[in-house]
DNA sequence: ATAAAGTTGACTTATTTAGTCAACTATTAT
DNA sequence: ATAATAGTTGACTAAATAAGTCAACTTTAT
């Protein structure tokens, strides 16, 4: 039951692109290696968040790949559900008559609940909040002197 | 990122039990065939179980698996480690050791997140309230009828 | 034209999950 | 005692999925 790399990576390629917003198409190969992804790899990634309105790209030189949206309107579920599919851990959750027990089965109700919650928190957290998450970190508050 | 068939046929199993509380020993056998699972996989399955000290059995005629505590103390978070390990969807999450860029990772941040409402629902979910879920669904509430 | 970049599809390898088989141990009933 | 019942354990196999690589292709800027 473990995330995989493509969701993992992806979001992080996506951290990357919204930390630098605005400045223009960032190279996959710059990505690949600030992340420590292999290249080859992340284009794999990329592709479905094109199709899924994510990012964007320009070929050739002065080229790379860069947001389609602002980060405030990228939620990580977004991202999660392409790059991985849906959260259910179990498939009966989305997808009740491929087992003839959905409707009575207890255990179903409470898988589904998981993916409520999950969903609660992906559906409330976007890039632009990783964003800010990132830079607090990095540049900690000064520390307050009371005299 | 599915739950294994180990964590569900599992909790499925102890499901069997808290609706046979009291009635001493169940078989194997009995389990498999109601809940529709291999008897020889379901097998391997309870011998964790007996280790966390969830089920106790006895073997030889008039043996089977019988829940070693009652149902109201059985939560299903402990099962799921039990069967599945930890609900973390990334191994930093528990071990940020394995990752030198645990401290400052953000994306780390949200599936400790995740990890977090997901220990919340099966913290507080016990198979008793499976059992009382499953006993609402077999016998719906009389239709009540306002004169 | 040519070099830079992203795009796509085929392929391979590694890992994990699911499941089976068989030998073994303990217990009850006769 | 012994035979039958029932859980226990470990080795093994097969199937599915995930991860990663390679190579050919297209587009764009200079």
């Amino acid at each position: 039951m473990k995330l995989s790399t493509r969701a993992r990576y992806g979001t992080r390629a996506l951290l990357e692109l919204a930390l630098h917003e605005g400045e223009g198409p960032v190279l996959l190969k710059e990505i690949a290696k600030r992340q420590q992804i292999s290249l080859h790899y992340l284009e794999h990634l990329i592709s479905p968040l094109i199709t899924g309105g994510i990012v964007r790209s320009t070929k050739g030189p002065g080229g790379g790949i860069y947001l389609d949206r602002t980060p405030r309107e990228i939620k990580l579920g977004e991202v999660i559900q392409l790059l991985e599919g849906s959260v259910a851990l179990v498939d009966c959750v989305n997808d009740p008559g491929i087992c003839e027990r959905s409707e009575f089965c207890v255990t179903r109700d409470i898988w589904s609940e998981l993916k409520h919650v999950m969903d609660g928190v992906l559906g409330s957290t976007t890039l632009q909040d990783l964003v800010e998450r990132h830079r607090k970190k990095e540049q900690p508050e000064p520390a307050m002197y009371y005299i």
